[in-house]
DNA sequence: GTTAGGG
DNA sequence: CCCTAAC
């Protein structure tokens, strides 16, 4: 038997499989073509060569299996990033945290204690390990994992969310450590409410890692799809390609795609009153890039009617990341950025809450807002991360910071806000200029308790509409390895066996699709051919860009070739 | 279910 | 990465 070791090597290149097949579609027109002319002998060597072709791949793959160093995602490791250090110290646990005392039910490592939840039906055996307790006494983590959409007899069927809980909450943490119903910590729910049969808020994870149930997930995105989307470009004048621009690809792709109904109901919802807050978090929750976010310590100053505000981070509760363990610790780092940045990058907006109602009025002055330096009665402020351009929606999980009267306003004369009197500094404007401020500057935090208040839905929503936000999958740019393994199984196999090479060389990249596959060789043949300044992204060394270019010739040819020994058009299919 | 190609 | 027509 031949091995793919065929695949030579000499000075001029290498040398293609001489049993390589073409493409599926080429062969079956080829097929067709024959039925139609009636020659069936032809037919018939045709069924055999692609036959003996099959055993020849089969037995190949056995042996490439255990040698071919193109096989390259395997022993997947997969590690969680819990938090993205918070520059700030602690605040000191208060008693009434629920956390505190009960570091098992509620610490962060015991709210990841049940894959299962995340993953029904799916390997989970590396789902979750090396989970350790970063988090310290000031965080309590809690998550209710998705049980998937598909089965219908998933009554209770949770979001994919997780709520981070700050230090000193006063928070409603009540049912905090109880037992699922399946005997799962993790199953923990902490806002428990009778009226919330959700029982739902926070954080979506990034789906970074092995995707929960794929055929439910992709067919209900099918579903949506065709159900919502269709059309949505089609007679659009401004349409552009949705990858002209990150903003013009979420206008297109979701704002847009809301049928005008639901838009309107959405925006209704989301106008006037805590409740409605709390709704909108919900509607949010199939979203995989938005994340809770805990701003701490914040300070709440003023001076000559100067409003002074101070958030010295948001918190980046969780990351999930999966890795190969061949990875270099550059890919590592350059995932974790990958990841932070869809969180981050994504399109956030800061929401801002006063004594329980969102304020949605850019224009509104502080002071109109309730916000001045005379009200000493602020009882709570809250500011949340929400999707900027998802207008329909709203953030998952609010972060109070329920400031009480400041009364020691002489220590907040330092510049932390170089804000003016004729313009009211936006929620954005402060969060952008409260996250550069420098920490040495930092103010004395007054009465500051930082609560983060998971909003408990007060409406029923359908899951489906949940997963609306969820479409799309993160994205993962594909890594020098992978290409290099991409290229390696297309020089063997050739263009249009893209599910063959996808067994091939990304077996376990349970990520990659053949489709994705066929994308990325597409994109690495336009990057080849582009001059290296157009270039972006990770670098491709230019050796396997050659290839790429080679093997893309090579098959094309190859391709062509078929084609033209192609028998000639019988008199009957001249005529048909 | 796959492949090819446009978006 | 998504979507869909054509196989």
């Amino acid at each position: 038997m031949v091995s793919h070791k065929v695949l030579e090597f000499g000075d001029n290149g290498y040398k293609f499989p001489a049993q390589a097949r073409a493409p599926r579609s080429v062969r079956k027109r080829r097929v067709y073509k024959k039925k139609i002319s009636g020659d069936d002998t032809m037919c018939a060597i045709d069924l055999l060569a692609t036959v003996a072709g099959s055993l020849l791949l089969e037995n190949e793959s056995s042996v490439i299996a255990g040698e071919d160093k193109c096989v390259v995602v395997q022993n997947t490791v997969k590690m969680e990033v819990l938090a993205v250090e918070n520059p700030v110290k602690s605040v000191p646990v208060s008693e009434d945290n629920p956390c505190e005392g009960s570091p098992s039910p509620c610490g962060f490592s015991s709210v990841i204690t049940n894959p299962n939840h995340l993953l029904v039906g799916d390997k989970v055996e590396n789902e979750v390990e090396g989970f350790t307790n970063l988090g310290g006494s000031d965080s309590c983590e809690v998550r209710n994992f998705s049980k998937g959409l598909s089965a219908g007899g998933n009554g209770d069927v949770k979001p994919d969310v997780v709520v981070s809980i700050g230090s000193n909450s006063s928070t409603e943490v009540g049912a905090c450590g109880n037992d699922g119903p399946n005997g799962s910590r993790d199953d923990v729910n902490l806002f428990s409410r009778d009226d919330d049969d959700e029982n739902f808020s926070g954080y979506i994870r990034p789906r970074m890692t092995r995707p929960v149930p794929r055929i439910g997930d992709r067919r209900i995105r099918k579903i949506l799809a065709s159900r919502h989307w269709k059309g949505g470009s089609r007679n659009s004048a401004d349409a552009k390609p949705w990858y002209c621009s990150k903003r013009s690809y979420y206008l297109h792709h979701h704002q847009r795609s809301y049928p005008i109904k639901k838009r309107k109901y959405f925006d209704n919802i989301s106008d006037s009153n805590s409740d409605d807050y709390r709704m909108q978090a919900k509607t949010r929750k199939g979203n995989r890039i938005i994340s809770s976010m805990k701003s701490r310590n914040a300070s709440f100053v003023s001076r000559d009617h100067h409003v002074r505000l101070r958030i010295k981070s948001f918190r980046v509760p969780e990351l999930f990341i999966e890795i190969p363990e061949t990875a270099t610790v550059g890919s590592l780092k350059r995932t974790v950025m990958e990841a932070v940045t869809t969180i981050l990058g994504d399109g956030l907006r800061v929401g801002l809450m006063v004594q329980g109602k969102k304020v949605r009025d850019d224009s509104k002055t502080l002071l109109q807002s309730g916000i001045s330096e005379e009200n000493t009665h602020l009882d709570s402020l809250g500011f949340s991360l929400e999707p900027s351009l998802e207008t329909t929606t709203q953030p998952l999980l609010s972060s109070y910071l329920s400031e009480h009267a400041c009364d020691d306003l002489t220590l907040c004369r330092d510049n932390v806000l170089d804000s003016n009197n004729d313009s009211a500094p936006s929620p954005e404007d402060s969060f952008g200029k409260l996250c550069t401020t420098d920490d040495s500057r930092a103010l004395v935090p007054i009465a500051s308790t930082a609560v983060l208040a998971c909003q408990a839905p007060n409406r029923k929503f359908k899951r489906i509409e949940q997963q609306q936000a969820a479409h799309r999958r993160i994205r993962r740019p594909f890594s020098v390895t992978e290409v290099e393994a991409l290229v390696q199984a297309v020089e063997k196999l050739g263009t249009g066996r893209w599910r063959d090479i996808k067994v091939r060389a990304f077996e376990d990249a349970d990520h990659r699709t053949y489709v994705d596959l066929k994308d990325k060789w597409k994109t690495l043949v336009h990057t080849a051919r582009i001059s290296p300044q157009q270039r972006r992204g990770e670098p491709v060394p230019q050796e396997l860009l050659d290839r790429v270019l080679k093997a893309h010739a090579y098959w094309s040819q190859h391709l062509m070739h078929q084609l033209q020994t192609e028998p000639p058009l019988s008199l009957g299919e001249a005529l048909i």
